[in-house]
RNA sequence: GCGGAAGUAGCUCAGUUGGUAGAGCACGACCUUGCCAAGGUCGGGGUCGCGAGUUCGAGUCUCGUUUUCCGCUCCA
């Protein structure tokens, strides 16, 4: 695990280094789990997001895009359930240095008032025949008094959760005498709230009433639009609709560099399906999308799937596919058969049908949702973490290579004169010019030829065309490549489709 | 938010008991060589994370602060 560690520290000092990502407002020291992408970043993670766009709508006819606004109604995140779900109240134990969620805190005790009842129950059931629960429930004064009490509790937690009462729930842990499982300790701090959305005010500031939120996951502006694409689009159950778009959360604890950061980008689809086959689809899109991450040519075994067994509240299956990241396995992926939830819920807040009108059942319905979400800059940390490789070789030097998909690679090929003279390098801008149409290219005549192979490998160029002597005379070049610097010796009329062709691979 | 470690040039780091800031690589110009990095000459680049304090004098000592990394916690 040491070695990872390592490992992973010089993946981002790379990925620093040579432009492929910079701390988000590095002169003013930084700003926590915020990252740039910069001149090398950005051309791979457009690439990753042109091939996932590719495969994903414009192979299937039965998928189309939309590009939804971050700004939303905030009523939207009622239905969704957000903004219940990302307001959880913490409180810290002092002693134990532990934290807590400060409602679970106080279920748990409730629970163990539950347990006494059940004990009493049990206690009372041993000493009687023909024992009648709930008769003993409603007349014996102990568990009466522990139902009593439940209740009041409950219902204060309840009273406080939703007017935001964070002092109530600290008071409530205080006169509990609520002690933390761990150390037994009743030194607690202050709750405290992290609303996991980001909240922002439109038009006049002044008024409190017209605040937004940075939307914290796309999904939602696919299915507030699912009637406006259906119909404009004439689309037919089942079919899909995707997204590429930042999202937003205000995580507690963000880190491991770009893997959970605050401002993220996914890559999602929803597709619509009838009810009931919902599960048949939800294998589908697992296949699907695993054959996807295979054919960026990783292996299979730096994979694996992760079953839910505890649902989200919207989910009646979900799974995650996960990477191997330098520090473990981690979900990159979430592929959920999201029911009817969200639809139904906007259909509910909305006041609007959210439904399709079934031709073949002759019926209508509203349909089941399965999503395929991807984490693009999870994506992009995978490719960049499988890439990076430090290689021994024969004569004993070293090298550092990006082994980046060459379909990925933010450029495909490098164009180097031999020397700088002797007019090569006129020739090489020359055979430049017939790339650049198709190919992002790099042109370099600095240094010896060999650095600038290294150099091209550091930022992971699967291709370097040179130009030397004979180039002056029979108009051949030299192609090497990336992975095995090998090379061979080509027409350079011919560089275009020989490049287009290997890039596909 | 708590605990631990760290912050000196683009990168990796050195900097002694406090005495005006260094190396290698990288970068730029020129010369030289010419197919797998590290030839020569010259050059640019740092208010040592930030702010106080102690001191005649602080990269170095003290305090605060901030950022990053690791652990805890959280991740519908």
């Amino acid at each position: 695990m040491a070695n990872n560690e390592e490992l992973f520290k010089k993946i981002i000092s790379h990925a620093k280094e040579y432009g492929f990502i910079f701390p988000s407002s590095e002169i003013y020291d930084g700003l926590s789990a915020v990252y740039d992408y910069g001149q090398l970043g950005v051309e791979l993670k457009n690439n990753i997001k042109q091939y996932w766009w590719k495969s994903m709508v414009q192979l299937h006819e039965n998928i189309v895009g939309i590009d939804t606004a971050i700004f939303m109604h905030p009523t939207i995140w009622k239905a969704s359930g957000h903004v219940d779900a990302f307001n959880d109240p913490m409180i810290d134990n002092k002693d134990s240095k532990k934290r807590y969620r400060a409602d679970v805190l106080v279920e748990d005790y409730l629970q163990k008032i539950e347990d006494k009842i059940q004990k009493e129950v049990e206690k009372a059931a041993k000493r009687f025949e023909n024992f009648d629960k709930q008769m003993f429930i409603q007349t014996n004064a102990r568990v009466l008094e522990y139902t009593k009490k439940m209740q009041t509790i409950s219902e204060r937690l309840n009273k406080s959760l939703t007017d935001n009462d964070l002092e109530d729930i600290k008071a409530l842990i205080e006169e509990l005498e609520i002690a933390c499982p761990v150390s037994g300790s009743r030194n607690w701090t202050e709750v405290r709230q992290f609303n996991l959305m980001f909240a922002t005010q439109m038009g006049s500031a002044a008024d409190n009433t017209d605040v937004v939120y940075l939307r914290p996951e796309t999904a939602q502006g696919i299915f507030v639009n699912f009637l406006n694409v259906q119909k404009t689009g004439r689309m037919k159950i089942p079919f899909g609709i995707a997204q590429i778009g930042k999202a937003f959360r205000n995580e507690i604890v963000a880190r491991q560099f770009i893997f959970r950061m605050r401002e993220f980008e996914q890559m999602e689809m929803q597709f619509f399906v009838r009810p009931g086959e919902e599960l048949k689809w939800f294998e589908y899109w697992k296949k699907e999308r695993t054959q996807w991450h295979l054919s960026l040519g990783i292996p299979e075994n730096k994979y694996r799937f992760h079953d839910h067994e505890k649902l989200a509240h919207y989910a009646n299956a979900a799974t995650d596919i996960e990477f191997e990241f330098p520090f473990g396995f981690k979900e990159l992926e979430g592929i959920h058969s999201r029911t009817d939830f969200d639809l139904k819920a906007h259909q509910q807040y909305s006041g609007k049908k959210l439904q399709y009108f079934d031709t073949e059942l002759n019926e209508s319905y509203v349909p089941y949702v399965v999503e395929t979400s991807i984490g693009l800059d999870r994506t992009f940390l995978a490719i960049l973490s499988h890439a990076y490789t430090e290689e021994k070789l024969e004569d004993g030097s070293e090298r550092v290579v990006m082994n980046i998909p060459p379909r990925l690679c933010p450029y495909k090929a490098a164009v180097l004169p031999l020397v700088k003279k002797d007019g090569m390098p006129e020739k090489a801008r020359e055979i430049l010019a017939t790339l650049v149409d198709d190919f992002n290219c790099q042109y370099d005549e600095k240094d010896a030829i060999g650095r600038r192979y290294r150099r091209q490998d550091a930022i992971g160029t699967p291709f370097c065309i040179t130009v030397d002597n004979q180039t002056l005379n029979d108009n051949t070049v030299t192609i090497r490549y990336r992975d095995t610097m090998q090379q061979d010796r080509i027409d350079s009329e011919k560089v275009v489709e020989i490049i287009k062709d290997l890039v596909k691979k």
